[in-house]
This record gives structure tokens, C-alpha cells and sequence, in this order.
RNA sequence: GGGCGGCUAGCUCAGUUGGUUAGAGCGCUACGUUGACAUCGUAGAGGUCACAAGUUCAAGUCUUGUGCCGCCCACCA
């Protein structure tokens, strides 16, 4: 950057303008070379606490959206906060190989553009595509996170799909197999006919339709009609399940029926199940075990024969005669014909429902039985004391050993947690980790009619072998299936941190004993089912530990019409163009402030534009405070280079009224900006900057300084920007550097130490500015309303009370802060004609002014009803403190506490009643 | 069907355990170049805090109910 060169070397004026383009870049070198981003360089003492964040890695199957952005400024100001406070501070960075997504775009660009399908080209040639595709994305995704100035230590930088990682899953693959969390079963799944895999039930969505409901009867023979949306599937029906209470089905309850449903033999079961509703249709449902959740578990409750009717490719099986090889939709069309054909269809009825669709590519899911790996969340574990996965996991929370930011989504990890069923982790997709699990003669399933339990306990005649490393000698086939990519980011916090080789015998070394658990996981709430819990889990699991303290949830950033932002809506703003136009900065600030947890956040180029200004507001602070400091003044340097003592020093003498005033101000800012900061209040830190910096320093204590001549004024000026400009870093790094470096300080600004608060300025007279301030203001206000014209410079007299003295003395500031006043003169004391101690202002031959009493009737009244109030309230607590019961009873915090308002109110009260119609 | 959240100025939103006259940014109006900043300055207008009832000396804040919007969960075939 050959201007920011030129800029600290010629140490010329700087420009009117921040142009972040001219700095940012070089900045950011700055900050990799200095190396101050890898925690073990940070110049701290052995036992510094760590603060640990590891971030959520972004899919690879894209560039980075704002989201993105909000994530990486949100997580880089608590780093940064947390580096200057002298925490060992940790980011470590990462990406996500994101299995299904990853896939699906590498496929779907084949086939436009070479129009070949994953087939074509076989496992291991489209593998290499894929990887090819993710070194192109995640090395634009890793410029993005830069550009954005996040401080990540990119010496730990991982993978979710690279080596470390890869070891680490295969190893808790493992240790979950031989702890039998893990088992292999057939349930029925979620499955997607397109993309060829299961789902996750969370990775299924809902969409509301319109859909037929055929009400009929199986055969001539059969007693009653049964209602459904999907005819096809009756072909595999092997009972029929009614509500026990139903008194127009008790009857049949338990026999069985040999029918002959259009063409295919079915035996069916009559069989009673509580979650029958008697309402919906006519009370009575098929049972199809392979091609329904929810009849499935009847078939596992009632040994219920299993008969496969459609196929992975979403097409009806053979042995079904004519239906066989059709669609779904084809087969339920002939079907129903077939039925009214024979009369035996007695209604159909259009009814809203739900379909269940899968969440990438929104085809229909056909649920089937399926041979999969799953985590038992149930299972109880010895090494949890006899408590199970999900016990564990929810404990954690109720223990209040992982907090939630905001408090609400405790309750609905929890509601989550508690109706977890065993997870799913086989998928049937080729990019992701490959299942550690290998056969030896491999049986293919020969009957499609098989029982429930042979499915479940495995009974096929193959020997299996679950390792780390492929096993010995001949004949051994890797199980096709990669893993579920949750699977391998629930390990994400310990496997970045060199999980297992960092874990011996149950003990912690190396980077995972120093920065485990993390502080805080900042993430979007959209995952915390899909991934916070799964992180808790698996953490639990391998280290019987939690993987982190806190949890933050940030929400969505939508559009200024409140529409997700997408790609295809073309409304989405993408960060690098922004950054282009208003600076990182901007666009980091207005990702921070207004924006709370949990919300979602609108964003519009409006506003962004609107903190550019703000920058530059903050680069013109300083240029001004630089400019016009004439001389330099000498600092004392520590030993210990880049972290000076920040203790604010009160050593400067003959401070005037406004320094007084703004450094007591800074004060108040320091401590409210830690406390804040702490308490994840960003937003709240970030406005109060804002007040200080804009309304505080620069209207007021800037303009008062130009016609101060004090000659501590420079000190202030910069001692006051130099704790701004600490305080404003972790929000704005690059503008707070780039000025950092035009006061020719030698330390990176990144490293400095956040300003302590000192207590110095107690009992100092602040308010007194606040009380030429509002002399001025009322002056200004007076002129505005009696519209005296803006050039005409005017006389005013002020009675100052018993605070003549102090008014005489600020009669420079009265003159010449945009007051117009051209001569002043302060008469006598405590004269003012209308009201005793009154501060009262005559502007000579215009109009008189009473300074804050502008209604002084409403004043009185609103006096009046305030101390009625007290009043009452007084009495009241005193009657309740002087009742015994209410001593007796109530905790001694509760009356302490009630003792210490009666306090506070009868100091309320006695002030008000002293008090004048004044500000 | 169950659960959760939102409703505060024209717009986007803050408002920490109930406590002075409910705030900010943007937008709007009028005026303005005074030694950094027009990406600026000064002043101003604008709110029945969705609605109703209740608790309290005191309610945007707590309770209950209603309405609209959004999200999550569920085995409605």
C-alpha cells in the first residue's frame, strides 16, 4: 500500500477523508506479520486465562453472505476485546467440507456443464472434481474472512474433511462403536429418491398442500373402508390400526383378513393404537410398516409382517404384477381407477397436509426401510454413571454449565433435547468421511419380506470389523457410506485442537489443556438442534467434558424489506462490495450495533453508508485533535513494548472545566463499555461509544477546546482519543489502527491494553459544564425561537447567581459556541430578579430568559404529584417494615433491600423538596 | 395440534432486576461554511409503547385474555 507508506512517512497532514482502501489491506499484513494473532506470541504471563473461540466453519459449497460477515464481526470483537484485556486469546479458523450440499453443487454444475451425473464418472474421478471445486471456494472464503479483519490464528487453521479431522472421526467412530452408542440397524428413513440418501429428520422440511384423500374399501370382503393419501402404499398393508376406544371397530379387533386389494393378496390385522385419531377420516387406517414412520413403531408394537413397496429410485417394486417398475404417482393413478372400477371407492376429498420434503433439492421424501449406523442417545453409559447421552446433555444445561445468550433458547434446546430420538449418522453420499466399518461376505438382501427384529439385530451372515485402520487380509469391502457432515462438526471444538493425540488416559495436553473448553460458541440459531447439540453431546462423550461455557446466538440478516437474502432473489448484498464502497468498518459496525441476539437483523446499504460517515467522523477527530497539537508531548514508555500501563493518569494540572468534565465522562465510558462487553451487550457498548465520541468529545469538548488556552489541552485531547480509539478497536479495527499509526505510536493498537478505570476524577465539579452547557443551549433555543437573525451578533447579560464566578469564567465558551452572543456580562450575585438562585439571562435589548424554567406551572404540578407519590410509597414501607410478620417471614435480602429503598426515597423526597424550578 | 418469540416515532430498532419528562440511527422541516469533518454543524416536528382488563404508590417493563405477524416441534394417515 504504497499510500499508507507515504502517509507515515511524510508525516503530512492527513487526508479530509478516511478512505478505507488505502489502509485496510496493508493493515491486515501488519497485524499476520506481527504474529500477535497466535495466542503463544502474545508477550503474557504463564498462568494468562485463555479465551477460546473456535468458529463455526463455513460450507465450502459458497463465498461468504453477510450472515457470514455478522458471525465473523460479532466473534472478532470478542476476540479482540478479550486479546487487549490480556486474555490468552484463541480463534481459531476453519472450513466446512459439507457433504450433501458440497455434492449437490459439484453435480449439479457437471451436469450443466459437461452433462454427465456422479455415475458417469465414478467415485474416486468425481471425488477429485469436488475437490477441485472446494480449493477454488474456500480460498475465496478464506480472502473474505480476511478482508472482514478477523484475527483468526491462521496457524491452526482446519478442515472438517482433512486429515486431523479425519482421524479424529474415525477414532470416535470407534470408541462410540465399542461403547455401543453406535449400533447398525433398519429403520425406516427419511429418504430422498433424487439425491440418493437419507435424511436426518431435521434435515427434512415441511411444505402444506393440497392433497387427495381416497376413502375405500380393500376388497368386497373386507368389513369397513380405511381413508388415505397414498393408495400406492396400501399394497404393502399388513394391518389395519383403529383407536381402541372406537366402538364401531372394537369387534374386529385382532382378527385377521385375507383380501385381495386390486390384484395383490394382503393379510391384514386388525390392531388397536391410540394414536388413531376416530375423527379423521373414517377412523380406521392401513398399516404399511416400510413406507411410514409412525407405522413402523405399530409394526415393531405388534409383530407385524414388513412388505417393501417402492424402491430407492422412488419406483414400485417388483412382485407387484403391473405396478411394478411404475412411479409412485403412475401406480396410485391405476390404483384408483381400479378401485372405482369396482366400486369400492366411496369418497375422495381434498384435504390440506403436510409434505414432507427433503431440505437441498425439495423433492418429496418417500420414507423407506433402509440399513443404517446410528448414535443411541439412550443408551446408558458406564462412564456417565448409568446415565445416557441425552441425560447428560440436558443436565448440562439445566446445571447451567452452558449458558444460552439470549436466556430463551434454553427452554427450546431442551424441548429438543428431550424429544431426541437415536441419530442417523449413514448417509449414502460419496464426498464425506468414509464410514471406518468393513465386511467380509458382503450378503446382498434377498427377501424383500423380512421381520422386524431380523432387521434390527443385524442377523445377516457377515463378519464385521470397526477400526481405525483397515483390517488384515483378504476379502474385506469398506462400507459404502460416508458420515453424516454433523457428525464430524460436532467434534469440531476438539478435534482443532488435537483430539485424540491430545487426550491420554483421560488426561488433557497441549492446546487442548489450554484452551479447553471454549468460552463461547457464537453461531446462528437457525443450528442450534442441528449442531450445538450434537457438539455437547460428542464432547460429553469422548471428554466427558462440555465443549463450551457459553452459547451465542446471532440471527438472520434479511434484507430492508425483511426477506432472506438469496442469491436467486437477487436481493442479497454481498460483503466484498460493500466493503469496496464504505470500508470494513462501516460494514462491521452496522452488523454490531442495532443489532441484538437472537433477532434478526435488517440491513440496507442506508445504513452501512450512514457508519461510513461515522468513520470518518472518528478519522476527522483525530486529524483535528494531530493538527492541532503543536507540539508533542513526551510519553513514558514501559519496558514491556506494545502494552503500556493504561491506567488513565490525572497528573495534568490546570484542567478547565470541559476537560474536568470529558475525562470523568471517559471514565463512566470505560467502565460501561467493559460491563457491556462482558454481558454480550454489543449493540449497547456501541451506541454509548457513539454518544461519547460524536455528542460528548466532538461537539462539545473539541469545540470547547478551540478556545481554550490551557496548556494541558493537547494532553487531554489525545489522551482522550488515544482510550477512544482502544475502546473502539475490537468494533472498528482498521480506521482505530490506521490512526493508532498517525500518532506515531511504535505498538500495534491491536496488542495495547484496554483501559482501566480509575476513580480519580471522584468529586471533581463535572457538573458544572454540564451547566454552561446548558446555558448555551438555552441561548441557542432562544434564539431559534424568536428567530433573531443568524448574522447579527448580540449583547446578553447574565445573572449568575451564586454561580456568577463560575459563569464569568467560561464566558469565552458562552461566547463563541455557536451562540451568537458577541458581548457578555455577568452582574453581581444571587440578583436575578424573577428567582433566588436562578441562573437567569438577559439578552440585551431582545428578550429576558429563564434558564430550564419553561413551563413552570407544569413543573409544579409534576413536583407536586412526584412527591405525593413518595409519600405514599414511604409510608406504606414503613408500615411494612414495621410489621412483625413481614420481618419474621420475609428473607433478610428482602427487608435489606426494603430498608435501602425507604433510604433512597427519603433522600428523593428531601430533594425534591428543596428543590427549584431549575435543571 | 403443541410450544416459543415479536408488535415502541414515517422506516430500522434499543430500552439490563417495575422508578424522574420513553431513547438512538436514518428520513423529514428550518437555518447555517464559526480554525477537523457537507461523509458537516445548530435547532425543530414526530409516540395512547398492538388492544382490553388486572396487580402496584408507580407498568413499555409483571399477570390474564384478544388480535395480527413470524419461528420451532409433531407418528393427522
Amino acid at each position: 500500500m504504497a499510500n499508507f507508506g507515504n502517509v507515515v512517512n511524510m508525516k503530512q497532514e492527513l487526508p479530509k477523508a478516511y478512505d478505507p482502501s488505502q489502509y485496510e489491506d496493508g493493515i491486515y499484513k501488519k497485524w499476520e506479520k506481527s504474529g500477535f494473532f497466535n495466542p503463544d506470541n502474545l508477550d503474557l504471563p504463564e498462568n494468562a486465562p485463555s479465551y477460546t473461540i473456535v468458529l463455526p466453519p463455513p460450507n465450502i459449497t459458497d463465498k461468504l453472505h453477510l450472515g457470514h460477515s455478522s458471525m465473523l464481526a460479532i466473534e472478532d470483537l470478542l476476540i479482540r476485546y478479550h486479546r487487549m484485556k490480556g486474555y490468552r486469546a484463541l480463534w481459531l479458523p476453519g472450513t466446512d467440507h459439507a457433504a450433501i450440499a458440497t455434492q449437490n453443487v459439484v453435480e449439479k454444475k457437471l451436469l450443466k456443464e459437461e452433462g454427465k451425473t456422479r455415475h458417469d464418472l465414478g467415485r474416486e474421478k468425481f471425488l477429485e472434481r469436488v475437490w477441485e471445486f472446494l480449493k477454488e471456494t474456500q480460498s475465496i472464503i478464506l480472502r473474505q474472512t480476511r478482508k472482514m479483519g478477523a484475527s483468526l490464528d491462521w496457524s491452526r487453521e482446519a478442515f472438517t474433511l482433512d486429515e486431523p479431522r479425519e482421524k479424529a472421526v474415525k477414532k470416535m467412530f470407534v470408541d462410540m462403536y465399542e461403547a455401543g452408542v453406535i449400533y447398525r440397524g433398519e429403520r425406516v428413513v427419511n429418504w430422498c429418491p433424487r439425491c440418493h440418501s437419507t435424511l436426518a429428520d431435521d434435515e427434512v422440511e415441511y411444505k402444506d398442500q393440497k392433497a387427495k384423500l381416497y376413502t375405500f374399501k380393500y376388497s368386497y370382503d373386507f368389513p369397513f373402508a380405511i381413508a388415505t393419501t397414498r393408495p400406492e402404499t396400501k399394497l404393502g398393508d399388513t394391518a389395519v390400526a383403529v383407536n381402541p376406544k372406537d366402538k364401531r371397530y372394537k369387534k374386529y379387533i385382532g382378527k385377521i383378513y385375507e383380501v385381495d386389494f386390486v390384484g395383490i393378496k394382503l393379510k391384514l390385522k386388525i390392531i388397536a393404537d391410540r394414536h388413531v385419531e376416530m375423527d379423521f377420516g373414517t377412523g380406521a387406517l392401513g398399516v404399511t410398516p416400510a413406507h411410514s414412520m409412525a407405522d413402523w413403531q405399530m409394526a415393531e408394537a405388534n409383530d407385524l409382517e414388513i412388505i417393501k413397496v417402492i424402491g430407492e429410485d422412488g419406483k414400485i417394486n417388483n412382485n407387484f404384477l403391473e405396478y411394478s417398475g411404475k412411479t409412485v404417482e403412475q401406480a396410485r393413478d391405476m390404483i384408483i381407477e381400479k378401485l372405482r372400477k369396482n366400486n369400492l371407492l366411496e369418497k375422495e376429498e381434498e384435504i390440506e397436509n403436510n409434505l414432507s420434503v427433503c431440505y437441498r433439492c425439495n423433492t418429496p421424501i418417500e420414507p423407506l426401510p433402509s440399513k443404517q449406523w446410528f448414535v443411541n442417545v439412550n443408551k446408558k453409559l458406564k462412564r456417565f454413571n448409568g446415565k445416557s447421552l441425552k441425560e447428560k446433555a440436558i443436565e448440562a444445561a439445566k446445571n447451567k454449565e452452558i449458558k444460552f445468550i439470549p436466556e430463551k433458547f434454553e427452554k427450546r434446546y431442551l424441548d429438543w433435547m428431550e424429544n431426541l430420538h437415536d441419530w442417523c449418522i449413514s448417509r449414502q453420499i460419496w464426498f464425506g468421511h468414509r464410514i471406518p466399518v468393513w465386511y467380509r461376505n458382503k450378503l446382498k438382501v434377498k427377501s424383500e419380506k423380512l421381520k422386524v427384529e431380523d432387521k434390527i439385530n443385524n442377523l445377516e451372515n457377515q463378519e464385521i470389523y470397526v477400526g481405525v485402520e483397515p483390517p488384515e487380509g483378504e476379502g474385506w469391502a469398506q462400507d459404502e457410506d460416508t458420515l453424516d457432515t454433523w457428525f464430524s462438526s460436532g467434534m469440531w471444538t476438539f478435534s482443532t485442537l488435537g483430539w485424540p493425540d491430545t487426550f491420554k488416559n483421560g488426561k488433557k495436553s497441549g492446546d487442548l489443556a489450554r484452551f479447553y473448553p471454549t468460552q463461547v460458541l457464537e453461531t446462528g440459531y437457525e443450528i442450534l438442534t442441528l449442531w450445538v447439540s450434537r457438539m455437547i453431546m460428542m464432547s460429553l462423550f469422548a471428554l466427558r467434558e462440555i465443549p463450551f461455557e457459553n452459547v451465542y446466538l446471532h440471527g438472520m440478516v434479511l434484507d430492508k424489506y425483511g426477506k432472506k437474502m438469496s442469491k436467486s432473489k437477487g436481493n442479497g448484498i454481498d460483503p466484498l462490495d460493500v466493503i469496496e464502497k464504505f470500508g470494513t468498518d462501516a460494514v462491521r459496525l452496522s452488523l454490531v450495533i442495532g443489532n441484538t441476539p437472537g433477532n434478526d437483523l435488517r440491513l440496507s446499504e442506508e445504513k452501512i453508508a450512514g457508519f461510513r460517515n461515522f468513520t470518518n467522523k472518528l478519522w476527522n477527530i483525530a486529524r483535528y485533535v494531530l493538527q492541532s497539537s503543536k507540539f508533542k508531548v513526551p510519553r513514558p514508555r514501559n519496558a514491556q513494548r506494545g502494552r503500556q500501563s493504561s491506567k488513565l493518569q490525572f497528573k495534568i494540572q490546570n484542567l478547565t472545566l470541559a476537560d474536568e468534565w470529558i475525562l470523568e465522562k471517559l471514565q463512566n465510558l470505560i467502565k460501561d463499555v467493559s460491563e457491556d462487553l462482558g454481558n454480550y451487550r454489543f449493540s449497547q457498548a456501541g451506541e454509548k461509544l457513539r454518544e461519547f465520541t460524536w455528542s460528548d468529545f466532538a461537539d462539545w469538548h473539541l469545540e470547547a477546546s478551540k478556545f481554550e488556552k490551557s496548556e494541558a489541552k493537547q494532553q487531554v485531547l489525545l489522551m482522550v482519543l488515544e482510550n477512544l480509539l482502544k475502546l473502539w478497536h475490537p468494533f472498528m479495527p482498521f480506521v482505530t489502527e490506521a490512526i493508532w499509526r498517525e500518532m506515531d505510536k511504535d505498538s500495534l493498537l491491536m496488542v495495547e491494553k484496554w483501559p482501566a478505570f480509575a476513580k480519580a476524577t471522584a468529586g471533581k465539579p463535572s457538573g458544572n459544564f454540564e451547566l454552561i452547557k446548558n446555558i448555551i443551549i438555552a441561548i441557542r433555543n432562544a434564539r431559534a425561537e424568536n428567530k433573531i437573525e443568524p448574522a447579527r451578533k448580540i449583547k446578553a447579560v447574565i445573572y449568575g447567581g451564586k454561580n456568577a464566578k463560575l459563569i464569568k469564567s467560561q464566558e469565552h465558551l458562552i461566547k463563541n459556541l455557536r451562540t451568537g452572543i458577541k458581548e457578555l456580562n455577568i452582574v453581581g450575585t444571587g440578583q436575578c430578579p424573577v428567582h433566588k438562585d436562578a441562573i437567569y439571562i438577559a439578552v440585551a435589548d431582545i428578550e429576558i430568559y429563564l434558564i430550564g424554567a419553561v413551563d413552570e406551572e407544569k413543573e409544579k404540578i409534576r413536583i407536586k404529584k412526584e412527591r405525593e407519590n413518595l409519600e405514599k410509597l414511604i409510608v406504606n414501607t414503613e408500615k411494612k417494615l414495621a410489621d412483625k410478620e413481614f420481618i419474621k417471614k420475609a428473607p433478610a435480602r428482602i427487608v435489606k433491600q426494603e430498608k435501602d429503598k425507604l433510604k433512597l426515597w427519603q433522600e428523593e423526597l428531601a430533594k425534591l423538596k428543596g428543590q427549584l424550578i431549575l435543571p
